[in-house]
Order: structure tokens, then sequence, then C-alpha cells
DNA sequence: ACAAAAGTGTTAATCTTACACCCATGT
DNA sequence: ACATGGGTGTAAGATTAACACTTTTGT
């Protein structure tokens, strides 16, 4: 049987990072092609012998050297048959969390630059990325009320205060501070450390550690994080 | 810029049918090539200048002549890079509901036989469509807990039993009859009809219809359909 | 002593759970 | 009159939501 299709298959990743209370995204700038010197996702196309996930993996490290916490596939863009004006492209679109505090970025082979943009002060984007990133962020929203997946954009150690932050943040929500405090303790998966955070004002703040092991096991027990708040 | 890569798409749809308190998914026997006879799931290549969403209706309406009440994306599947014994295959899976209850199956072109499995009855499937169905079954599960996609796999006005039997079965969960019609009546998106299902046994049963239009006016004001139970 | 952020409890309201009896029909 | 499934209410327990003062540090 012989097919006749000519559909190339690429993969992106939407990277979020968290820094300043703010969310951001990682972006490269083309240096090739009739798209050179635009803004796009981390993506390329994926190899004949190469798995997607392997694909995603080396178009991180190649494009920007980062190490993602948090990796999962979201969504495959194939119903705009002209999103590439070269040929007909259909992008896989993964969707990754980084820890960016303490993170060098590398602009490396086939991207002049990689730099991170506050979700809020985003540039024209190339192709369909700027929907594309849309569905990122509705995921990141949805899933952080029933994943614990704001610690993969947090340092290991933590301030109670910028987890609070976070949430407030990505959920565009006021939380109550102590109503926030008292559910995620209850759910026994952070842990206070004996460290403390260096703020220059007001009371020293404890750092707080999640602890993924004991998350595990409760899952395995029927364990639901859940936040749902108003 | 020339892209060597030698990779071809596919499309494959998950039908979930639920007739007499079991779930059901189609199969389609395979008519031709080396897996002649093998049941696998509805599917097939995407065509140059077709969308994606366009190349499951397609595939759906040739294979077995069905009209779903719902389709949503389910995953891309590209990372076992043998999947299909022939050349490199990515698939991107479909998800579907549809009410079997008076529904006719043709065999078209493609497929020697279409027919309707109980989820705990499949016969061996081709490639790797075993996995695709966990996964599809594991979306319909939790799905089902926070969107009504029930309702479109019952006919248009059904009997509160046949609903709530429904959840029983797919959540694999026993439910207090009484505290499940207070939960979804009082959500306000199900009515009472003046009709009565025709049982042979016991006293006679409303109808009861979902009402679309007036879910969807809730959700423009936040509301979020959920069924939690212990 | 004051500014700044951290840390902490209680109460009312709401939602969830558990549970059992009467009703309408066909035979 | 009995068998079968349909329809209904209540009370105890758990969870959530609202709300403000004290603590620790640096200046």
């Amino acid at each position: 049987m012989k097919i006749d299709q000519n559909i190339k298959i690429a993969v992106d990743a939407i990277v979020f990072g968290y820094t300043e209370n703010k969310l951001n995204v990682l972006l490269i700038k083309q240096k090739y092609g009739i798209l050179k010197n635009q803004w796009a996702l981390v993506g390329g196309f994926v190899k004949d012998k190469e798995s997607l996930n392997d694909a995603v993996n080396r178009e991180l490290q190649e494009e920007s050297g980062i190490k993602v916490n948090y990796l999962e596939q979201l969504y495959t863009f194939g119903d705009n048959i002209v999103r590439d004006p070269r040929f007909r492209v259909v992008s896989v679109a993964y969707f990754a969390l980084v820890n960016s505090t303490k993170l060098v970025l590398k602009a490396d082979s086939d991207a002049e630059d990689a730099k991170w943009f506050s979700i809020n002060e985003l540039p024209n984007l190339a192709f369909d990325h700027q929907s594309i990133l849309e569905t990122a962020r509705n995921r990141l929203q949805s899933k952080l009320t029933y994943q614990p997946i704001g610690f993969d954009l947090l340092p290991k150690e933590f301030l109670f205060s910028e987890l609070e932050n976070l949430y407030c943040t990505i959920l565009e929500k006021e939380i109550d501070r102590r109503n926030f405090r008292k559910k995620i303790l209850s759910f026994g998966i952070v842990e206070e450390t004996e460290k403390f955070g260096n703020k220059i004002k007001g009371r020293p703040a404890k750092l707080y550690r999640f602890n993924k092991l004991k998350y595990n096991q409760l899952v395995d027990n029927g364990f639901l994080f859940d936040i749902n708040f108003a």
C-alpha cells in the first residue's frame, strides 16, 4: 500500500517560567527563512527515527539549553492547513514548566536569540503560535487547580508567599492567604525547612519544600490534589 | 528550506456508545493489507488538503456512516516509531461519543465490517490501538465528572435511571440514587418532559431532557458542572 | 517606634453523605 | 396482593468562606 501524502510533522514547546511575580514564556527569534527575525515558540521538525518526545527534548536542548521540570503533550494543531506559509505542517505542541530563577539561556544553532517574555507583553508571533500559546495558558490555569504543577515553576525551596503569589498571578484571582496556607498544608505534601529566605523587608519567612514522594504515595491511596476558589 | 521527512499522519477515532447498561466501542475489521481481518479503531490517513478534523469526520463517515454527538482531539501517538509495521505513522486520536440506541452501522469502502464491542469483551486490536483505547477510556471517566458529556451517549429523552446507570457503569462506582438525582437536578440543566418511558416492570418513569442551551448560559455565568463521589 | 511582610483561629454557612419508606404500575 | 422499579426528605458531618490581630525583623 502506497500512501501519497506530503505533510510535515513538527513539535513546538510552550515553555513557561515564573519570576518576580510574573508568568513568562520562552521565545526564540528565528534565524533563517522568510520568518527571519520573528519571534516564535521553541520547535522544529521531527526526525524520521525519533519519537515525538525525543524531538521536543532535542529542540529544547538545541534552541535554549533549558532543562524543564515538567513536560506534557498539549494539543496537535493541524486544522489550519496553511498555518505555515511554506508547506503544510501539523504541529504537536508540548507544554513545559521550568524553574527560571537561576536559568541561563543559550542561543544556539537554529535560533538567533532566546528570551523570556512576560505573558502580558508579548511580541507578534510567527505562524499560529499566538493561538497555541492561548491554549497552553488555559491548560496551565486549569491544571494548576488539580495537579501540583505550580511547584515546577518554583525553586526547590520557596516561600509560602511565592507559592501563593504564583496562584494569584496565574489564576488571576485574589486568594485568602490564611485559607490558602491551611489548604495546602492540610494535604501534607509541602513541608517546612529549617532555612529562611533572604527577604529584605519584614519578618523573615521560612522556606518550604514540595515532597513529591509523599505526593505520589498519597495519589496511590486515592488522594486528589484540588484547590478551588470562589 | 527542504525538509527531508518521511512520516505519515493518520487520524483514529475511539467511538463510544452506550446500550443496555454497557459501554461499547466501535471497531472495524480491516479489509486489506497485512492486518486483514484484524479489528481496529476507525481511522485512516490524512489527505494533503484536509484538516485533521475533516479527516476524522470523513473516516467516520466512510467506515461506519455514523453521526457522532461529541468529538474532541484526544492525544497524538507518535512515540512508538514502529507502531505501524509498514512505515512510520503518527496518529492523532479523537474521542467520540454517540447515541447508539437507534444507530445503523454500515460497512463501507475500507472496512469489511463495523461492529460494537463491549469494553469488557474486546478482541485483539491492530497496532497500538489497545493502548489508545485505554487512554480514551480514562479520558471518558475523568471528563464525565466535570463535563456534561454523559448526555451525548443517551437518546435525547432518557430515564433518570439510565443516566444514573451510565455514571455507575463508566465510573465503576456505586452511586446513591437520591443524592445523584438531587445533584443533577440542582444544576437546572436537566428537565422533566411530559412523556413516560416504556418500561415493562414497575412504576412508569418520566423521560428527562438535557437543556444544552441552559447549560451554555450557565457556563457563561461561571457555572461548573461537577459530580464528585466518594 | 514604625514599616513591612509572616504567621496564626474561629465561626457561620454551605455542601456532602448516609440512610429507608411510600408510590404507581403490571401481573 | 405482590413484585418491580420510581420517586422523595432529613439530619449529622465535613468543608469552605469570611474575617483581623499578633509576631519578627530592619531601619
